[in-house]
DNA sequence: CGTTAGATGTCGGTT
DNA sequence: AACCGACGTCTAACG
C-alpha cells in the first residue's frame, strides 16, 4: 500500500505518474485521492465544479469517479475506458481522464491534496443476485398457474417488430395471451411498453383477440387507465411471496439467502 | 484525518464507532474502508458476495457504497438515508447500512482489514452543468425557428392527462403541435413517449390535425417506423452546434466552458 | 408521500 | 458498433 499526505504538486505529481503506470499494469489495484480541486467536464454534456474538497478514485479499468460528501452518485465520473494523464500546469498539479468514444473529458485542477493512496484489492468474487426481472419471468415460465389458470407459456423474451416481450403464449380459450412482467412498481411507461408489443399483433391479427396482461407488485393509477383503454390486463403479485420459488430454482451461489438479523 | 492500518476487529470496530459518531455530527464528513469482506444484501431483491477485497465508503448523509476494482456502479450500495450499525459478532466486525424505506440491509461482514480511514471533505459547491434536456427545451422555446419556421411555442412541460410534454404550440398553418425533446438517440421508447401525448390530443380533437415531431440528434430506425405508423414527425438536431447558443442563454457559473485541452 | 421522467445514466445482451 | 431494455437504478420536481 501506497500512502501520500499533503503533497505539494511535484510530489503528488511523481506519486500519481507512478501509480497509474501500476495501474496500467495491475488489475486489481485501486487509487484514492482526497483533494481540494476543481473540475471541468466536456463531452456529451459540459459542466463545471468550483473548488472544494472530494474524493477521486481511479480504477485500473479506466473507471474515474469523484465523490463529495453527500449522495450515492459521483458529481463528476468517467465510466470503464478511459485514460489518466498527470502533469502541471502553472504550478497546479492536472489529472484529466480521458474516453475517445464518446469523446469526453474530465479535468481535475489541484489546489490542496490530503492524502493519496494506492492499494491491491483483490477479487475473483462476482455478485449473486436473486430477484431481477429475469429471474421472476423464469419463474412465470415455470409455473404459468401464477399468470393464470390455464395458461401455457410458449416463448420468452422474443423479438418483436417493436421490441421484446417477456412472455407470449396461449390462454386456457386458446387466445394469445402476450405477459410483460416488472419487478417493481409498473407505471404508465410499463403499460405503455405492453401496448407496444401488442397493438401490432392486434392488428396482424384482428380478429384474433390478443390479450396482453401486466404482471407487477402494484399497477400505478394511471397505468391501470391506459391498459384499460387499450383492452388490456394486468395482475399484482407480491414477488416476496413467490420469491422463495425462485430460490429454489436458481441456488444462489450454494448459498442460501435466507433473512438475516 | 484519522487512520489505522491493519486493525484487528476490536480496534476497527473501535476506530467506526468514534467514526460513525462523528459522521452523524459533522456533515462534511467522509470513512473509508479498503477491506477483505463478505456482503449480504437483502431489500427489493436479495444479493450475495463471497470474500474479497473492496472499497467501502460512508458518507454522512447515510449513503454507503462499496466498490471493487471495476466498473463505474457499486457492487452494493445503500443511497443516502440509511443508517449505520458496527459490532463485533464471533470475533468478525460487522457493518451493516440500513435503510427503513424500502426496507433494505446490507450486511458486511470483515475478514481482514487494511485500511480505515476518516477525512473531513468541506465543499460548498454545486455542479453547474449545460446540456441537459432542460437547456434543449429552453432553446427551442426561445428559437422556436429551430424546430421548424413558423412555429410558436405556447407552453413548456404541460401536465397532460398521461403525463408531460416538452414542448406545445402551434405551426404556421395554425394547427396545434406538440414537441418532444431529446438529448440523445431517440430510440422506440421516445417515439412512444411522444406518441403518448399526442394520441389523446387528437381524440379530443379529431378534426384538428393535431401534430407531434420528435427532435434529437438521432432518431433510431424502429423509432422512425413507430412515428411513421402514427403519422408523427421527427427531425434531426446536432446539439453540437446549438450548444453555444445555450451558453449564451445560461452562464455556466459565470464562467465560459470553451474547449479545454 | 407517491408519481413521473431525466440521466454525461451504467450495464449486459443481441443483432 | 448500434440497438434495446433492465436496474436493488438514483435523483429532482411536482401534486
Amino acid at each position: 500500500m501506497q500512502l501520500v499526505r499533503d503533497p505539494d504538486a511535484a510530489t503528488a505529481l511523481t506519486f500519481l505518474r507512478e501509480e497509474l503506470t501500476a495501474l496500467r499494469e495491475e488489475k486489481g489495484r485501486l487509487v484514492q485521492v482526497v483533494a481540494d480541486c476543481a473540475i471541468q467536464y466536456q463531452g456529451r454534456a459540459r459542466s463545471m465544479l468550483h473548488r472544494g474538497e472530494r474524493l477521486l478514485l481511479l480504477k485500473p479499468d479506466g473507471t474515474f469517479l469523484v465523490h463529495t460528501a453527500t449522495k450515492a452518485k459521483p458529481v463528476n465520473w468517467q465510466p470503464p475506458g478511459a485514460t489518466f494523464h498527470a502533469e502541471v500546469e502553472d504550478d497546479l498539479l492536472v489529472l484529466t481522464a480521458y474516453r475517445p468514444k464518446p469523446e469526453e473529458i474530465v479535468k481535475v485542477t489541484f489546489h490542496a491534496i490530503s492524502v493519496c493512496i494506492a492499494v491491491p484489492i483483490r477479487d475473483a468474487e462476482e455478485l449473486s443476485l436473486v430477484g431481477s426481472e429475469d429471474d421472476l419471468q423464469e419463474l412465470l415460465f415455470r409455473h404459468p398457474e401464477l399468470v393464470e389458470p390455464g395458461f401455457v407459456p410458449r416463448r420468452r423474451e422474443r423479438d418483436s417488430k417493436r421490441g421484446f416481450y417477456d412472455l407470449d403464449g396461449d390462454d386456457a380459450e386458446g387466445r394469445r395471451l402476450v405477459v410483460e412482467v416488472k419487478r417493481g412498481t409498473a407505471g404508465v411507461k410499463e403499460a405503455q411498453q405492453l401496448w407496444r408489443y401488442v397493438e401490432p399483433l392486434r392488428a396482424q391479427n384482428p380478429d384474433g383477440g390478443v390479450r396482453g396482461v401486466l404482471i407487477a407488485p402494484r399497477v400505478a393509477p394511471k397505468a391501470r387507465d391506459l391498459l384499460r383503454d387499450h383492452g388490456l390486463e394486468w395482475k399484482e403479485l407480491d414477488w416476496e411471496e413467490v420469491l422463495p420459488k425462485v430460490e429454489r430454482l436458481r441456488r444462489v451461489g450454494q448459498v442460501g439467502l435466507g433473512t438475516f438479523s
